[in-house]
DNA sequence: CTTATTTGTTATAGTTACTGTAACAAATTA
DNA sequence: TAATTTGTTACAGTAACTATAACAAATAAG
């Protein structure tokens, strides 16, 4: 699953956990809705309970919740949970030459370029907060 | 060989071709300085020549030179080259609902975003231009 | 206490995608 | 005619991904 899969994923599945945050929802019901499989969204919602997105409980009454109001969770937040990967797999092919080759340097050039990129695409997620993705699902 | 490889590759291989443009270089001589494979350079040189960044030329005094100055070589055409592929691989999961369910619109909207994102990295290579990335290398 | 439910995690088999290389026709030069 | 080099296709080997299954641990209910 790609990056940016897991990222629209794990949206999708805290929308549908939002419209009810009083009953808790299993992972099989979310994934009856979403399509995608329900040990695969296990995973992702289990890492969203790490950072402290969701709480999850066991058993029979239990399922996934939000642990905060959909104003405050960001998109950046989300992305951060679920991918160690940095960036979104921006990668520069090694070269074992000496320190001033010409592929070093560039090879140098792009990591500096793909971190740069990477920055301004978590700062565009940063502004985007779950609510005002919901917002747009209501209209 | 992802995008981002893609494109730090054929930079190095142009910022070579570029060390002195009046002897052509054969991918060869290109694969022994970067390392890259000579048929994967042929490969990335000969999408460069169909969108007259490079000229090739076969035979014995064949090989690769520029077909315009570096000035004038800017990233985001060098990325258009030699990727089909729509950006940097940012893509979401199909899913098979109807018109209004919650997954269809996310998936929507992150393709939305997605796309702007792309506009965004694309914007920023359109202002690097190969000269300037050949400046950073000599100092 | 036992049974049912549900998460959290690991494993696995099947498939797809990628990688590096080889091979060779077509074009060019000598 | 022979040597060189591009441009393109093919291919075998490997790595990565996918979807699912499986099951221990935790929780709730009867």
């Amino acid at each position: 699953m790609s990056a940016s899969t897991k990222l629209s994923t794990a949206v999708k599945a805290l929308c549908l956990i939002a419209e009810d945050n009083n009953s808790p929802k299993t992972s099989t019901v979310i994934s009856t809705r979403t399509g995608v499989n329900a040990s695969k969204l296990r995973m992702l919602l289990s890492m969203l309970a790490k950072s402290g997105i969701v709480n999850s409980g066991k058993g029979s009454k239990g399922g996934f919740i939000l642990n905060k109001d959909p104003k405050d969770i960001h998109l950046q937040e989300i992305y951060c949970s679920i991918e160690d990967r940095k960036a979104f797999h921006l990668d520069v092919q090694k070269f074992l030459g000496h320190h001033l080759s010409i592929p070093v340097q560039i090879n140098n050039y792009f990591l500096d370029l793909f971190a740069e990129i990477q920055v301004d695409i978590e700062d565009k997620m940063k502004k985007i907060s779950l609510q005002s993705i919901i917002d747009k699902l209501e209209k």
